[in-house]
DNA sequence: CTGTTAGCGCTTTCAG
DNA sequence: CTGAAAGCGCTAACAG
């Protein structure tokens, strides 16, 4: 399609680590001033300018002033990959994440970025797009990259492997995944609460033949998730009724609660597994000619953005902390653990219910 | 809120540096099998496990084998940061990015990442959080941290700010912002073809009274959006009125079509920034009791994943790459850009009309 | 086919 | 208060 061709990189498997060997026609770095450029032109030791980089004391003032002007005239910026092997700390955070593109997790990344920024630590991002290999092989860089230490968000790597995986590196925080204790720290989300709540809430109105619209990829939210329905229907006194829950990957919410309102069309409340397949579910009740919320009640999970925005506006369990929040909780922990101090190492997090008028 | 006290870390501003004095109290790097460690148990020299992990030629198969079969035990990983110092090459490529959550850019982000990883790389993302000076600031620690290369998404530095900030990286790509021919490869959207499309699509239904319902933050896109819209209605016959433009930044789409309906009731037709505001013009019509199409129709920018899923589904613009492939574009150059090959130095993308419900 | 030497640019450590 | 020497873990450039 475009007038590109790419340099040849091969990617090498039966090498004990993914190594990729890249191009040789790769453009040197370009020239730069060096630390020792600076100490030559002010005559003095490299040392006393390492020393006036990193505020330490005993320098005297008039070297310090002297050092710094010499750094502003040369455009001097230090290197921190040289500094990261001296020191044997980089600075940096390595962040796996099932989906970038993700409303929720790009908020929650917003939040973890903010807070590391703030602290000087930069991250290293890598998307699993959800898939297990790719989630191994990217903690196996990190490793190499010798990040300072990563947080994992929903990872579908099972409890052991990923502990296992968890525990080589230095500093580790995972979001919404199954850790042994001691491995990582963890935020969870409290499944079996949020869905009692919607699941009460549809009842209480009347309700009586509920339906689940739920995801396929495989997490601990989806999981669990799922499980809860079960569990809460079965709580309210039902019997557990599969032909009332059906499942798909992203994107097909409104696929699914589509088939599922013409499979089971007595379904008269619907919980999705969150507001996007939410938003299809409502469109489905649309075309099917089933109003909402008199016909079907909907209730999401998320409160994105556009939750309050659409038409019927959504019903939907939002998270005691913000998205944001999340993100930044979850990064404060990492900072904390890095600093060697240890923390609670399992936050559970609550669901509210918002009540709109998809399910008054 | 948390039981959570922070390393006190500290910000010196006076540097001309950005320069962030971590605490001392961090845990030291875990102790690594290093390259040196497999050469003593292998009994070989240094570079001759460098060239095993190197996959270069001239290593006989046994000794290969034999190597490779003492990493694996050791578990040996080895350091990028070293590899990094010596090749000068980090295999690193730093991205600024206005806002991490946004449902645009993580969307063009993970087409980016899909196609860096690939090629072994890795991303080092910062948020510019729609500040000027943060993108400096990420500019100017991305010179640090010696990436091999920065892509920068909708900048809000001016034109020759910019330029020069690219000119100091290794390589550069600048998606939907302005820079200088030469100083960075380029990405960007044709803001009067896209905007031409939505007035005359709904001038031609007989509408005469449109409305724009623009972005505040400062953007390439937000400017040149704006102004083609005034532009387009100059060229459709319209003097340019300014009671029919308003303006507001993220979030509040729904408030300003709200305020801008009802201090120009005769209204007909809204050209919304892009989908989430239009979402929020959807609502504000809904609530004002103005039926869509029939009173208002909307048109939204983006092609979001809920726009056909609202209720009327939206009519939008739609961008000839999808977001994913935009950021994969703009990747591919990049890796071009660090081959050392040039390429076109711009690329001008084209919206087509989406034509759905909002406005037939 | 394999080894030796000398860095990459910074910091740690020990002297003065 | 400042400097000299050694080294972080790897690879480039020569030898052999």
């Amino acid at each position: 399609m475009l007038p590109l061709t790419l340099a040849v990189t091969q990617v090498h498997n039966k090498y004990p680590i993914r190594y990729i060997f890249a191009s040789k026609f790769v453009s040197r770095q370009k020239e730069r001033v060096t630390l020792a450029d600076v100490a030559q032109k002010a005559d003095v030791s490299a040392m006393t300018v390492s020393r006036v980089l990193n505020n330490k004391d005993g320098i005297s003032e008039t070297t310090r002033e002297h050092v710094l002007s010499i750094m502003q005239d040369l455009g001097y910026r230090p290197n921190r990959v040289a500094r990261s092997l001296a020191t044997a700390q980089t600075l940096k955070i390595g962040i796996v994440i099932p989906s970038i593109s993700s409303a929720y997790f790009g908020a929650v990344l917003e939040g973890a970025e903010r807070v590391l920024w703030d602290n000087g630590y930069h991250i290293l991002l890598c998307n699993s797009a959800n898939s297990k290999k790719r989630e191994q092989a990217i903690l196996d860089l990190f490793e190499e990259d010798r990040v300072d230490g990563v947080m994992v968000f929903s990872a579908h790597l099972p409890c052991d492997q990923l502990t296992s995986y968890l525990k080589k590196q230095r500093a580790a925080v995972a979001v919404n995944c199954e850790v042994e204790p001691g491995a990582a720290e963890c935020v969870v989300t409290n499944e079996m609460q949020s869905m009692s709540l919607a699941v009460a809430h549809l009842l209480k109105d009347g309700r009586r033949h509920l339906g689940y619209v739920g995801q396929t990829i495989n997490s601990r939210t989806t999981r669990e998730r799922q499980r809860s329905f079960v569990l809460a229907m079965q709580a309210a006194g039902f019997a557990p009724d599969l032909e009332r829950m059906m499942a798909s990957d992203r994107g097909s919410g409104y696929l699914t609660a589509r088939r599922l309102l013409e499979k089971a069309p007595e379904i008269d409340g619907l919980i999705c597994f969150n507001d996007e397949f939410a938003a299809g579910a409502l469109r489905a009740c649309y075309e099917l000619g089933r109003r909402v919320p008199d016909d079907v009640a909907v209730i999401g999970y998320d409160d994105i953005f556009l939750a309050e925005l659409l038409t019927p506006s959504l019903t939907t369990l939002r998270l005691e902390l913000t998205k944001p929040e999340v993100g930044a909780l979850a990064a404060r922990m990492l900072l904390e653990r890095i600093a060697g101090r240890p923390t609670q190492d399992r936050f559970m997090l609550k669901h509210e219910l918002i009540v709109r008028e998809s399910a008054p």
